[in-house]
DNA sequence: TGTACATCAGTGAACGCGCGTTCACTGATGTAC
DNA sequence: TGTACATCAGTGAACGCGCGTTCACTGATGTAC
């Protein structure tokens, strides 16, 4: 049984392996299982069967069920980023800096929500598997971090005021792709969530804007 | 068998039961499994088991698993709005209504957060057990929805932005909540986290009072 | 008040399932001489 | 360039586990007469 083996992959370039790239190949299958069925549905024995391998060729590559999982997810993350900075790259037409800061950071929520609905499996993937404690270092935090100084740098937003803010625009775009995905809001028509998250995206983004210092 | 029966529970009032109250056993001992696993954790065999009970036994009072699990998620969400009730009554002593109505909504995020924190276990089955399709129906959603009713009465809001507020609101208090239990600020020091959803909680409330009409 | 009977909340054993992981192995690959 | 050998990516079978659910049953309960 070696049916991931094609002609194509076999020791094409100086490979390791014996029939192509197998981490690769697991990872692929597990990100068509996790599209469809969440975290939960990157299991061991699915992945390797829809790479065509027997279940225990895995732990060649993975030292456990988890490890690969991660992978997984990281790749999710990868996804997510990108759809996110695509997204950005839209409001950079605009030539006044201020207005295209927060064009930029209105860009990155609905991006985000917008990967949540279409890509419900990944996005619980991501966010579930980047929650090592601590302040995270993934691709998706750091294209927020970037857009809120883009935001200090402009003089729209204080200093001080953008460490909040980042929790508080997470908080609320994160919130609602679970409303969305998970929650109350699951199965409503597409037109009717986009222009919530929109109402709900520039309230946060106004939140943080018209009141960059800590509270109280 | 029958280690959940005592002398006390047994034939005490005119039960229809054979040995007390199984049903509300069962709910119970669902409970306690969901409070330190969360909904995963309420299995139908464990279940039975910490109530002293055969499996099949489960099967004489709830259809499969799933209606079980739906019965302990009705509980949790009663527990979760008492917190909320409790911690809104604590603002109705300000006399003067705007900033009472005001207090309250505040009061009522930071219990749904603080709920989530120490019970994380019980907040997330009562997220994912409330979410059929469609406006939920639930006491802490018609809670939200009064909180806002309320200030829409005291004219700090206006009606036709009260259905956008709350999603906006909802979306910032849950998508913290989900941050500090289960993303990347698990973990974090339990002032650092209550400090910071002071101002997502300030920051949301702010952005719909002033901002109530959709946007664009 | 006493007896016969239907009801039904429980028992106990078994089913089939998919899972993660371990074992002993095989046979293709690349390397040393 | 050819041979001997170590490496190691795979195979195939098996393990033990906990799960939800089904089956045939038992025996206490409450009810009708």
């Amino acid at each position: 049984m070696r049916a991931y083996v094609t002609e194509e992959n076999v020791d094409r370039s100086g490979r390791r392996y014996h029939h192509g790239d197998l981490p690769a190949a697991l990872i692929a299958a597990g990100l068509e299982l996790a599209r469809a069925g969440g975290p939960e549905a990157v299991s061991l024995r699915e992945v390797t069967r829809s790479a065509g391998v027997t279940a225990n060729a895995a732990y060649r590559h993975f030292a456990d069920r988890h490890a690969l999982v991660l992978a997984v997810a990281a790749r999710a993350e990868q996804h997510l980023a990108l759809a996110m900075e695509d997204r950005m790259a839209l409001a950079d037409a605009d030539a006044d800096p201020a207005s295209r800061a927060g064009r930029r950071l209105r860009a990155l929520g609905l991006a985000y929500i917008g990967f949540a609905v279409e890509e419900p499996g990944w996005f619980r993937l991501a966010f579930h598997a980047g929650a090592g404690a601590g302040p995270p270092d993934t691709a998706p935090y750091r294209l927020l971090i970037a857009a809120l100084d883009d935001l200090v740098a402009v003089g729209v937003l204080s200093a001080g005021g953008r460490p909040n803010a980042a929790w508080a625009c997470w908080s609320a775009v994160h919130g609602f792709a679970e409303l969305a995905t998970q929650g109350p809001l699951r199965g409503h028509p597409a037109a009717e969530v986009r222009e919530l998250a929109e109402y709900v995206v520039d309230t946060a983004v106004h939140g943080v804007i018209a009141r960059p210092e800590p509270g109280r």
